[in-house]
RNA sequence: GUCCAUGUAGCUCAGCUGGAUAGAGCAUCCGCCUUCUAAGCGGACGGUCGGGAGUUCGAAUCUCUCCAUGGACGCCA
């Protein structure tokens, strides 16, 4: 248990033994200040507790206090303040005690079971397989990889799928461009669809399909050509996703196709399901269900006058068949195109009876790619859409993941690309690594390595506490990062991280051999940051590097 | 028109489940390498938190309203 665990639960047992009140989870708030002035640590449980108790803060603080002096151990001032916050000063050893929790917990450290286990199945990317991912791809696809590591780590059972849009009409148009496409490498006459696929992909694509099948295509009539390879460039384009997103490192533990959901009578099963609840109703000849019942604008149809199925028919099967395998809380990452999407699917769920906030959708803005202040619509190379493989290849994994990583994901994104490119402390992502691949030349350089103590006394100058203190509060972090599925704020943590190893690394020296005992305290610390930052980083699936090449001679 | 985001320093953004004097990076300026990685550190400058009203011990945070920007509003996917 940490010192903020333990403040939280000697308060919440002085509620209830003085005030007969039991706190509720989130009542007993415990932060660090921003100004050291007011001590190591502070709550504002007496300002909440006014309204309960209807009396001053000030005095509901200072009871407060008398009883905390008696039960705290640890702590060597308590003072109230301004409007009736209670700041406490600890004694210097208490802090330093988080050192031997890292170092035990090692890649551990972090983890929590603030989840519960509770099971989540989080669907992201679900980009059609109809070419290769582009940079809106990119934001999503590591954002959603980075909230399942966060969720795991913070005791949630978090389930990756990758839902594949294959059953559509835009599949059959890949048939048809990657026909024309083959047809063309024969010298034939072809032709393509004009909303056909005209990347390079597409044309590879169908080199691979000549090398390997020869005139197959060919000697067959055009409709059942088209089919085939309409299966035939599935297959290969989703190859390519695959291969790209493992690249990127957003791995995935389940891939579930419109397809299969079709072919297992799923859908026909929610329809009948939603019939039989008398969600349905016919008019003009299409099958609708009435939405607006719940939360929605409008009505939806789910079967076309044409006996075909709209988008959100076997959605809807596939939203229910996550319930059904015992999930409890559904994630969705979706474009921000998709908005006027979230009302429906939630409208479904909820007439199906599943609680509304059971299906939570993240909204995944525009991202713009910007390039000396001027926004790069085209890939230089290819005309098209700038593809999430130009732009790693660009700049490299760790940038691109670092810089969609740090932005809420319902902000519009301006990528600076001239930025990401820059080697340099301009570039965030560097900033981080650096503080990494310098603690470790720290820790090489100790002449006997450093042992594990019981106790670390020396470690009392600001910058010290300062660090013991951020580290300490990681867990909390990464349970809120959970929660709130911001992986945006474990980059702010790494940053601060960073910033603190490096304002104490200016201002201690750490390998010091008139002083061997301070040298080992620091040291441990040394180590506590590194594994610290190494989680951390490795929530965002950004690698942290022992050794920082020199900047000179990356140019 | 309806719905949803967003609006914070010159720029890019944190902070938003109400807390103390609103933060960081970049840019600008001033210091610090004979010393463990200077891709670093310390400091200065920079603000009507889009405008207005309300709620209360207290508002960047919650409510209302107005303004601006972006997106979504299909028997497309």
């Amino acid at each position: 248990m940490n010192i903020e665990e333990k403040i939280v639960n000697v308060i919440t047992q002085i509620l209830t033994d003085k005030y007969g009140i039991t706190a509720d989870e989130g009542m007993v708030m415990i932060e660090i200040p921003k100004d050291n002035g007011n001590g190591d640590y502070s709550t504002n449980i007496a300002m909440r507790l006014t309204k309960v108790l209807k009396r001053r803060p000030q005095e509901i603080a200072e009871e407060v206090r008398e009883e905390l002096l008696k039960r705290l151990d640890f702590v060597d001032d308590i003072q109230i303040a301004g409007p009736g916050f209670i700041n406490f000063w600890l004694r210097k050893d208490a802090m330093a005690n988080i050192i031997n929790t890292v170092i035990e917990k090692g890649d551990a450290y972090g983890h929590s079971d603030a989840g519960k286990g509770l099971k989540v199945l989080e669907e992201y990317v679900s980009a059609n397989p109809t070419g290769p991912l582009h940079c809106g791809h990119a934001r999503g696809a590591c954002w959603g990889d980075s909230v399942a590591r966060i969720m795991n780590a913070a005791g949630y059972e978090c389930t990756r799928e990758y839902y594949i849009n294959d059953a559509g009409a835009q599949m059959l148009n890949l048939g048809k461009s990657l026909l024309g496409r083959y047809r063309e490498l024969f010298g034939l006459d072809f032709e393509m669809p004009e909303d056909g696929y005209y990347g390079p992909d597409v044309i590879e694509i169908a080199k691979e399909i000549k090398e390997k099948d020869g005139e197959k295509y060919l000697n067959m009539p055009k409709e059942e050509a088209i089919e085939e390879l309409r299966e035939v460039g599935r297959e290969l384009e989703l190859n390519r996703i695959k291969k790209d997103l493992a690249y990127y490192r957003c791995s995935f533990d389940s891939w579930i196709s419109e397809k299969w959901i079709l072919s297992e009578g799923l859908v026909e099963d929610s329809i009948e399901k939603m019939k039989k609840m008398g969600l349905l109703y016919e008019k003009d000849g299409a099958l609708w269900f009435e939405s607006s019942k719940y939360g929605d604008d409008k009505d939806r149809v789910l079967v076309k006058s044409d006996g075909y199925y709209t988008y959100l028919t076997p959605d809807i099967a596939n939203h229910i068949h996550k319930f059904d395998r015992g999930y409890e809380l559904l994630v969705n990452i979706w474009g921000a195109d998709h908005h006027g999407y979230i009302a429906r699917m939630k409208a479904a769920m909820e007439a199906l009876g599943y609680p509304r906030d059971n299906l939570q959708v993240d909204l995944c803005q525009m991202v713009r790619m910007i390039e000396d202040g001027k926004e790069v619509k085209m890939s230089k190379r290819t005309g098209n859409a700038i593809t999430l493989r130009e732009l790693i290849d660009d700049i490299g994994i760790d940038c691109a993941r670092y810089f969609f990583l740090s932005k809420a994901l319902d902000t519009h994104l301006d990528f600076d690309l001239t930025l990401a490119r820059t080697q340099s402390n301009d570039n965030p992502v560097y900033y981080v690594q650096y503080a990494y691949a310098r603690i470790c030349s720290v820790l090489r350089q100790a002449p006997n390595g450093f042992h594990v103590q019981d106790f670390y006394g020396l470690l009392n100058d600001p910058k010290e506490i300062d660090l013991l203190k951020y580290i300490s509060t990681f867990t909390d972090v990464v349970a809120d990062c959970a929660i709130n599925r911001t992986p945006n704020k474990i980059c702010n943590y790494v940053q601060k991280l960073a910033t603190y190893f490096h304002s104490f690394y200016g201002a201690c020296k750490i390998n010091d051999v008139n002083a061997p005992e301070l040298s080992n305290e620091r040291l441990a610390l040394c180590e506590a940051t590194r594994i610290t930052l190494k989680n951390a980083l490795n929530l965002l699936g950004v690698g942290a590097p022992e050794v920082m090449e020199n900047k000179e001679n990356n140019e």
